[in-house]
DNA sequence: TTTCAACACGAAAACGTTTTCGAAAGGTTT
DNA sequence: AAACCTTTCGAAAACGTTTTCGTGTTGAAA
């Protein structure tokens, strides 16, 4: 076994002073080119790579970006982190996961613990309890502390940043339009929880088209699902209860639920009932029928969010405090679970 | 902003040394109750935590783990990170994740750019490319440096080191088997090319429970896919010109497309021809009808492969040179895709 | 009064770098 | 021969910890 070698030990080996390795190594014309090229033959000998502990102790920077999100279990989610990952590769940063299992305490716990110098910012989702709770006091702490964050998806206002996020509202506008305009009237609605952000603002944006269609909102075909647990039951209960046309779901497990209690019902799909989801990912794609969905692009997502980091990074203390949020565009991507 | 408090700067401002905050702090029976109150008070208020990085270069551990996999969105990887952080955390490592694209090349960079101090070792699945090249002269340098390796699903017998597997032959014959069991005799498999591990011995147990049932192997009904792209097209001829009974496809993708192709084309499944396929994941549990499924428990994968590499590293040096391969248990969960 | 133990604390090394500054050696100019 | 410049290198500080060892003070025992 033959653990890694160190400047001290090149330079115990060739009897100069470590400063004089140093240099050699970083092609310092202080140094003669006898003793330079001896040096670096030495070096790359005996493979050697500078120690990045030792180095981000000096820099005071560590080149790597602290992830954290609720779950990786989610395509929408691993897509962010490859987005992320891209261009952390492209600049030289590494990125370093933690999941918060949509837990406040956990979230906090990896935030303290990735603050004390492992990584030189972070790139976020918010879990639902920390949106229940809105307690950021965690996240002040680090920013206060000149550490750039950047949310993305699940968001606050009440913290100033950079975010990324998709327009939530709009989108659920422009998709509840789209059924609109097939001439479909009923339409429910199946969300989450109002203390999720997202979930609140996609609510937003189908009431608002409703209300500009002359539509009555009929509370009852608005199903708040708090858990994926009783996911089936509300929604049978939606099915039996009520005739509707059509369904806009905030996500993916949502809508093929719906598909496929309805299809069991002998309900056709998309002639008896239309269906939209948020989140274009793999079930959408594979599901039977394909699933009409707003495509929310979680790999640009992921890349702007980095961007944005990476740039606040080495902006140094230019402090522009002027924070950006970009809105990454949706688009509707129609696939046989809605009348064309 | 207020940047991170250090030790320095409580003795500065306390008039004391740097050694008596460090062990006031660590509770140090050399320090009198009244300093020690002093500095622990001061601390508090100032919210002093350590810094990491400096421990890390003290301690030469990092308690990071090194997650080195080809791609994040793939469900079952995703699990796998999961189950990975999970024991990850409880033990206080944190994990950094790069990925590989299933590039040779990208994979000895990060590898590389993690071992030079970043981690304390690797957890990893091999590449495409490296399991095709057959190089793994960057893992056997990491190896050689004293650091820990674990391998999951995708290894290779070239490297020695701690290994996570499913019984990749065992599981493929079993699930033939029930094919068999059913009564279907002209079974159909489609796999990858015989260069990535995992499909050349699924291969093989589909191979000998055919043997061993005496079967006549057709080498017609072999498919090896290499890419996702020409995907369609291959199981497309497939059903043209075959008649089969079933499917046996090493992975979802394979799995709901011929699902698709079939329904399409008016066979029924399973009544015409049922479907079997490795990797429990997302598309087999929602799609329609359901596939019968072999799980691959990417949780457990996971814990197993972070409690090997966390054992090993707090070991110290043991050295105990006498490597494991675990076994994951599999499960054949029967969906709608086979019949009763 | 001397000697010794206990107590409380500080100096310094170590981890592996980079960088600033100083200095020795040699050569060149007056 | 004196003064000065250039070349080439080394010592040391710095990043933030922990830990070993040394040291000064105090009080008690001899």
């Amino acid at each position: 076994m033959r653990r890694k070698v160190t400047l001290k030990q090149i330079a115990k080996e060739l009897d100069v002073s470590i400063s004089t390795v140093s240099k050699s190594l970083r092609d310092s014309p202080e140094i003669s080119e006898d003793t330079r090229l001896k040096v670096q033959a030495f070096a790359k000998l005996y493979n050697y790579k500078p120690n990045n502990i030792a180095l981000s102790l000096k820099n005071k920077k560590t080149k790597t970006i602290g992830i954290i999100i609720p779950e990786i279990v989610h395509h929408f989610f691993a897509t962010v982190i490859s987005g992320i990952e891209q261009v952390a590769n492209e600049c030289g940063y590494n990125v370093i996961v933690c999941l918060s299992d949509e837990s406040f305490d956990k979230e906090v716990i990896n935030m303290e613990m990735l603050a004390n110098g492992s990584t030189d910012g972070f790139i976020m989702s918010l879990s639902k309890e920390t949106q229940q709770k809105k307690d950021f006091h965690h996240l002040q702490e680090v920013i206060n502390q000149g550490m750039p964050v950047v949310l993305f998806d699940r968001i606050s206002n009440d913290i100033l940043c950079d975010k990324v996020i998709i327009d939530d509202q709009l989108a659920a506008y422009e998709a509840t339009n789209f059924l609109i305009s097939k001439g479909l009237k009923k339409i429910a609605l199946l969300t989450t929880v109002d203390y999720v952000s997202v979930g609140k603002l996609r609510t937003d944006g189908y009431l608002n088209v409703l209300h500009d269609h002359g539509i009555e909102v009929d509370e009852n075909l608005i199903i708040r699902i708090e858990d994926t647990e009783h996911c089936d039951e509300k929604i049978n209960e939606l099915l039996e209860n009520q005739s509707i046309d059509a369904i806009l779901a905030v996500n993916e497990l949502f809508a093929v639920t719906a598909l496929k209690l309805a299809m069991s019902k002998g309900i056709k799909i998309p002639e008896d009932l239309s269906v939209v989801a948020f989140t274009d990912g793999i079930i959408s794609k594979y599901s039977t029928p394909t699933i009409t969905t707003i495509s929310q692009n979680g790999i640009k997502m992921g890349r702007k969010a980095a961007e944005m980091l990476i740039k606040r990074l080495e902006l140094e203390d230019e402090e522009d405090e002027h924070y950006k949020t970009e809105i990454i565009e949706t688009n509707l991507i129609i696939r046989e679970s809605t009348k064309s």
